[in-house]
DNA sequence: ACCCAGGGTCATA
DNA sequence: TATGACCATGGG
């Protein structure tokens, strides 16, 4: 199918982009995810790194969550006992700061529906799961189906600018669908492993931001002229 | 002095 | 349903 020959063109050309890992999920229940974070990554961090990064550059959501990590307030319980203001201004370099920290507080609360425990979170369905994130203000299709891939391991694609820009350009989408349209499209043509779907949203950002705005002739879509051109 | 970055919400017609 | 205003910092 055509999706899979260009994630493969990108896959070649931008190699791998190793955003948050695939972790196997019995590790994922027995030590790794469950409550403090290891390898510098948990469940929370992912999510509250998923809600900074809205509208934003990744190396300024990095900046507050470094701040977070330094303060050691990057866990549901620091964030609970922290006020939205103090929070706010904490996360001041990820941009709409007073927004976000309401935004991270209203994820805090509804994880602590579920004690804070990432192993329940891994009992319940996609569907119901992404249902309850999109109910959250401040959480929309985006954000949410960030969390579900990169936090919770789910197989669902994530559509973003970068994706309508690129996928139109090359005929995939007509361009008007709405994002669960596109989703759909992208679902029901790309056969892929939980660890493809990870890679290949990241990979239409590398391309996106860092070589077709670079290039006269795209060498992985083929397109003249700049490729990330709003439609 | 622009423009953009791993969006989302709310008000208006 | 479909635009528009608003949120706000940091790097090019």
């Amino acid at each position: 199918m055509r999706l899979r020959s260009i994630y493969k063109r990108l896959l070649a050309f931008h190699g791998p982009q190793g955003w948050w890992p695939i972790v196997n999920p019995r590790t994922l229940v027995s030590e790794y995810f469950v409550n403090a974070p290891r390898d510098g990554h948990d469940f929370f961090e992912i999510a509250a790194g998923a809600i900074l990064t809205q509208n934003v550059s990744w190396s300024n959501a990095e900046k507050a969550i470094a701040a977070l990590k330094k303060n050691k307030l990057l866990d549901p319980v620091s964030i609970r006992k922290i006020s939205t203001g103090r929070l706010a201004g904490m996360i001041r370099p990820a941009g709409y700061y007073n927004q976000k920290a309401g935004k991270i507080k209203h994820f805090t609360a509804w994880y602590r529906r579920y004690d804070f425990r990432y192993d329940e979170l891994l009992g319940r369905g996609t569907s119901e799961l992404r249902a309850e994130l999109l109910s959250l203000n401040g959480v929309g299709p985006e954000t949410a189906d960030s969390i579900l891939l990169y936090g919770l391991n789910r197989k669902v694609f994530v559509i973003d600018a970068y994706t309508r820009r690129i996928f139109t350009r090359l005929g995939i989408f007509a361009g008007n669908e709405k994002y669960h349209e596109m989703q759909d499209i992208f679902h029901a043509n790309f056969k892929g492993t939980l660890q493809e779907y990870n890679e290949y949203h990241a990979l239409i950002v590398a391309h996106g931001k860092d070589y077709c705005k670079k290039k006269a002739k795209c060498a992985v879509c083929y397109l003249s002229g700049r490729c990330d051109k709003k439609i």
